[in-house]
DNA sequence: CTGTTAGCGCGTTCAG
DNA sequence: CTGAACGCGCTAACAG
């Protein structure tokens, strides 16, 4: 509760003193330093941050802004960001929009409001209205694992239209000519980009391309769920499935299960976003991982440096590699299944 | 970049009608309301918190300090929180201590700094200290996950010992008689209440309490993977382990795995924390099922009861319960075993 | 090396 | 119903 002025007032000197001591500046007699040093010691003296900001012009605090922080992919990224902010002096403020657009809108602003210095966006849509706010605040902006319509922010993220290509090669390796695909919603990068790796798998396997096999939905558990019980039902079936991201995976799984499809011996299935070592032991799927803790990282080092360098300089575009790694949840597909359909396999109880 | 004063004068009317009409206070004519915000919307004009908080001493931002952000336990209570105060208009700001504490009075000292209105804290110690200056800046606090030595802060957390009792007497159940703990540091509160539950589990079956069974480390892989290597080398070896959290869980399981032991074949795990649905498909620990979602939001509840009613009233601790889920990692002992020790069983290849 | 002065942008008196 | 004046706590200019 005390103030710089009590301070002053204790030391016997002036509030600007007080103030070169506590921010390290060169020029205060050694003794003058030492006085100030016991009166803040004494009355317990926190400087007041809030003023300092205002003053500043600068609040110290990045703002991260994305689906859902329970998802461990966005987890793993959010650690990368702390740990390069805090050493820096910066906090950092998190916000879930679970794809909500509006929810998305509603904290920019809130956010902006709030003088962040600068923020690390998953975008929810494909809008540019959002950025207009930030731009004209001179707020710089990462876009995180996707990007937008608009070509002018930083982005950092993962190659997803690589990952599809080597994860769909992998299932195309194993034998598979029937592969689907199920993904989220049509207007976010990371949908559109791993279908596109995965059109380009088949075109360079020269098979052919079913637009019934590519489903959008959501990137989630539920989402996961329906698109693959209406694959299901798709004749003559496909004998493998890629899942674009880690919910969409175990909601597909689920459906299997359900449909006492078995993996892989029936269907392979395959996916974005492996989970940390910590929590799995054994692990099932095949899975296409994503360096997520690096994402992160670099992300906030890239908005850092906008902050430190006053935003300057050419927009840059990090995109990092992902790595197949090969499990049991893909095999090479059931026997049964040739160029010409025979008829339906009967489903094991 | 407009202030308050900006829009005044585009309005013709003082800062003083622009403030009332930007905070809805009654007392506005209609036509100068109206004047005030074409103005705002002219202008681009965003008002800024930072002034406002210096003005109100109120930031509207609570911190939340735990170990790591990373453990789903913690991401699901961090979601709870989130979920509670950005409807309330409530920035949320996270801190990750590593269960450092030297990291926490850090990260305190920053947020008292920063003028934070209350801190959600996941204590990393047992000490006094970290709390006192909080206090003396009158930033309630509420515990969570564990308690301190300290008895004068609001807690919320789940019932630890009867949650160790309940797993163990599970294992007295499948006829283990022989079962060991492994746990985290000594002075954290979910290490000793959780060894307290167990104990009181043996007491009520009439079984002998052997301290070697009872292993202290981290609540780390790491830990978890050392305690079982040498709880492995114990005899008679125990035919049962209870693990405190996840990260021992997973530990213990990879030296299980490592060592050729079967679980539960010839050995049962069972833990605290289970993963979110999300997150296994086909689970296989049993586990005692924390609330975490709630505990977080519970806990951001009860703060905000705080910050309204001035942090008056008596402390509150609220203990939510735990469930098991019995599931496969839990079976009757191998019967190879008996009271008395016939030599050590060939471990399988 | 040191202190005085003047705001940062806002909300809150208190007159009118 | 309206506005002038003041100050939240701090630091950047500017003198001395």
């Amino acid at each position: 509760m005390n103030t710089i002025r009590d301070v002053a007032r204790l030391a016997g000197v002036s509030t600007t003193t007080v103030s070169r001591v506590i921010n390290g500046v060169e020029g205060v007699s050694e003794a003058r330093r030492r006085r100030v040093e016991l009166a803040v010691a004494d009355l317990d003296y926190v400087p007041n941050a809030v003023a300092r900001h205002l003053r500043s012009k600068r609040t110290r605090t990045i703002a991260v802004v994305l689906s859902d922080i329970t998802n461990p992919f966005f987890t793993t990224i959010a650690r990368g960001i702390q740990d390069v902010a805090w050493p820096r002096g910066y906090a950092v403020t998190f916000a879930n929009t679970d794809e909500s657009e509006t929810q998305e809108r509603d904290y920019l602003r809130t956010l902006v409001q709030r003088q962040v210095d600068g923020v690390l966006l998953v975008p929810t849509g494909n809008a540019a209205e959002p950025y207009r706010l930030l731009r004209s605040q001179r707020i710089p902006v990462v876009l995180l694992d996707r990007h937008v319509s608009v070509r002018q922010l930083d982005e950092v993220r993962c190659d997803s239209e690589a990952g599809a290509y080597a994860l769909v090669r992998h299932l195309i390796g194993l034998g598979h000519r029937r592969i689907a695909v199920v993904t989220g919603r049509r207007d976010i990068s990371t949908s559109t980009d791993r279908v596109a790796g995965y059109e380009r798998a088949l075109a360079s396997a020269e098979l052919p391309l079913d637009r019934d096999l590519i489903r959008y939905d959501s990137f989630s558990l539920a989402g996961g769920y329906r698109m693959l019980k209406s694959i299901l039902a798709i004749e003559p079936r496909p004998t493998a499935v890629l899942a674009t991201n880690n919910f969409i995976a175990f909601g597909a799984l689920r459906a299997l299960r359900e449909a006492g499809i078995d993996v892989p011996g029936d269907m392979s299935l395959v996916t974005f976003d492996d989970l940390p070592e910590e929590w799995h032991d054994d692990p099932f799927l095949t899975v296409l991982a994503q360096p997520a803790y690096e994402l992160g990282r670099q992300a906030a080092e890239l908005l850092f440096e906008r902050l430190e360098t006053g935003a300057r300089g050419k927009r840059r575009v990090i995109v990092l590699p992902g790595a197949v790694i090969p499990r049991r949840s893909s095999a090479a597909p059931p026997n049964v299944v040739s160029d010409v359909t025979v008829g339906r396999r009967p489903v094991p109880a």
